[in-house]
DNA sequence: GGAGTGATACTCGGATATCTGGTGTCCGAGTTTTCGCGG
DNA sequence: CCGCGAAAACTCGGACACCAGATATCCGAGTATCACTCC
């Protein structure tokens, strides 16, 4: 089992456009430069965060994207939903039916145990993961970062972010 | 994010495996043909499982895979590692380092706070299935399933399985 | 009749193709800005 | 000096290659069994 990589990529770029002054945005080139990965792929992530709702763009010249939402109100798991798809990790194929011998019609009423149990599992990993809020994280960023260091990402980002005049309805 | 479809065969094999008579064996033909699925394909696995201690496998005729531990010892957990591997289902890359922004030596001594959280998912998705167990698993198919399915397929399991002289010292 | 022995048939084990989905890239559509022009 | 307008440049959005890992398969190695022979 594996996470797309574009959870990291996702979960870095809301963390940064959630700790920008209110209205500011960033064009998805600058954040692909600040993250040192490829903007095109990036552009493509961020598109599908667009969709979900949880960022907003803005097209033309000093564009760019911004969060859509309070970063309280957006969990890890909306974010992972987002990118990821909403499929569990796990998918009950219903092997138990494909056996030789024959069963009465009601015999698989009820679902597969081992369906129930890989469920449970897969309901407490978005459970935690609905429990934390990209305010969570930027939280802590600020505060296990040292400070000199932050100060400095702050002056980079600064000298990039846009405030345009469309406001976007 | 997906888990590998050999999961699930695992899973019901395991189960399968855990239900025949004290030291009785089952080639993997007969679990193939039991799942509907591809022989070869589920051979595969079980190698794996052999390999991961918690099956075992009997060669020559009359031979087959039998468990290799009781099954309240093995947990879901175990299962799941050892087909699909052990690594978490998030990878961090580390992205933050990347930044073009110079930081100090030891600015990321502290764990990437990105990462933390999703291990802290991860870390629930494991618990969930640490805490259950192959007997659960089976002692819920033996509750939930209609009796007479469940004697029609002991008896064509019971029809198959093997018991050999080879003791596997 | 019993023990030994060889062939046998069946099992598992590892190396080899195929294919889906994630990864990466390119070009086109859309919009705001900006510069120039006219009033 | 101010308003208008058209061109431009920059942005995002969708369609097209590429590659790794999972999926699926085949053939070979190994072993308990079984039948036959000999004692």
């Amino acid at each position: 089992m594996r996470l797309s990589e574009g959870v990291e990529w996702g979960l870095h770029c809301l963390a940064i456009l959630g700790g920008l002054p209110e209205g500011g945005t960033l064009p998805g080139r600058v954040l692909a430069e600040f993250h040192g990965v490829s903007p095109t792929y990036l552009l493509k992530h961020l598109k599908t965060l667009t969709e979900a709702g949880l960022v907003e763009s803005v097209p033309g010249p000093r564009g760019g994207f911004r969060l859509a939402k309070p970063p309280e109100t957006i969990t890890l798991l909306d974010t992972v939903i987002a990118i990821d798809g909403e499929a569990a990790a796990f998918r009950c194929t219903e092997i138990r039916q494909r056996s030789p011998v024959r069963r009465s019609a009601t015999a698989f009423a009820l679902p597969c145990p081992v369906k129930v149990a890989m469920l449970k599992a897969d309901a407490a990993w978005r459970a935690a993961l609905a429990s934390q809020t990209l305010a969570d994280i930027i939280g802590a960023v600020t505060r296990i970062a040292d400070q000199e260091g932050l100060r400095r990402n702050a002056e980079w980002l600064a000298e990039r972010v846009r405030f345009t005049t469309n406001t976007l309805s």
